[in-house]
DNA sequence: CCGAGTCAGTTGGATTTTCCAACTAACCTG
DNA sequence: CAGGTTAGTTGGAAAATCCAACTGACTCGG
């Protein structure tokens, strides 16, 4: 029996960082989310473009859909067939594809061309970061722990 | 023997997000920045609060470090013991690691208990990611595919 | 100087994930 | 009806990960 009242002191961080990747983090759900934001919305594609295998990628797209990142929308009736559609969730996702594109387009740089992004009004991907309430940059150290929080909201009964 | 001048219609697409992936993509990668973002720099103490088994987090760190995102600096001669650091590459993914921490903290909410994150300012993590050049707000949407570029800048040799 | 503890890994073997090519099922097209 | 498209599923091999224990080089307390 274990004793709840104790902290187990050599447990993993638990953040949203951590559950973040939970969903985010396995191999292909990012690429596959990528091909959604591109319009890419079809099984043997988003496949082919991401280069996922079949049977992993629909073990992703279940998972994605489980978590509601994405939707399933039947395009046709008699052999039953489906799109896979970003819901609100996963077109949220575009920060991360976008900080991600940008530090790699960087940092990755070499011989191997490369597809690059860009934003709608033409420019190259350069992304700034604020903080929404002070309006201030995010630099490297900005980020810090914040309280523990659950559904309801804060709870401040367990000891922190 | 393969044709160069021909496109391989089946491959999957070669982009920097998948190519940040393939450093950052990996099990634990991200989670051992978070640590070093946060103050960590020890080894032991980043296997404790990443949860990564410790064969795997040494090679992470090594790939990492091959990279050039983190760097190992030497703390003690006689054991010879270093501490990992984040390189300014490696300090640059704190975006990523935001964008993250705040899709998950807004779509990832459940029952337990996790920690959260914030801004320096103090206020909970609310990013905004702004476009540098026309200073207009990303939306899901507007990351679009730019041109090939390789190391010496863009390629226009290559066939589209 | 002995025993315990810390730190940063390494090792071996079990377990889990992923890969891959082939296969199915249900249609459509010529 | 032969062939193609679409969205998977299957089975077995290969790769990645997990885990607990071990090593080596120290430090510290007594």
């Amino acid at each position: 029996m274990n004793r709840p009242t104790e902290k187990a002191v050599n447990a993993p961080r638990a953040c949203f960082i951590a559950a973040g990747l939970d969903v985010l983090g396995e191999r292909w759900a990012l690429l596959a989310l990528r091909e959604m934001s591109l319009g890419v919305h079809r099984f043997d594609q988003i496949a082919r473009n991401t280069g996922a295998s079949r049977d992993i990628l629909t073990d992703r797209l279940r998972t994605l859909e489980n978590r509601g990142v994405i939707e399933r929308l039947q395009y046709s009736e008699r052999p039953a067939r489906y799109e896979y559609h970003l819901t609100t969730s996963g077109a949220e996702v575009a920060p991360i594809l976008i900080s991600l594109a940008a530090w790699s387009s960087t940092w990755m740089r070499d011989e191997t061309p490369r597809a690059s992004y860009r934003h709608s009004c033409g420019a190259d991907l350069k992304p700034v970061v604020l903080c929404a309430e002070c309006g201030e940059e995010f630099t490297p150290g900005s980020l810090l722990l914040g309280p523990l929080v659950s559904s309801p909201g804060t709870d401040p009964a367990s000891g922190q």
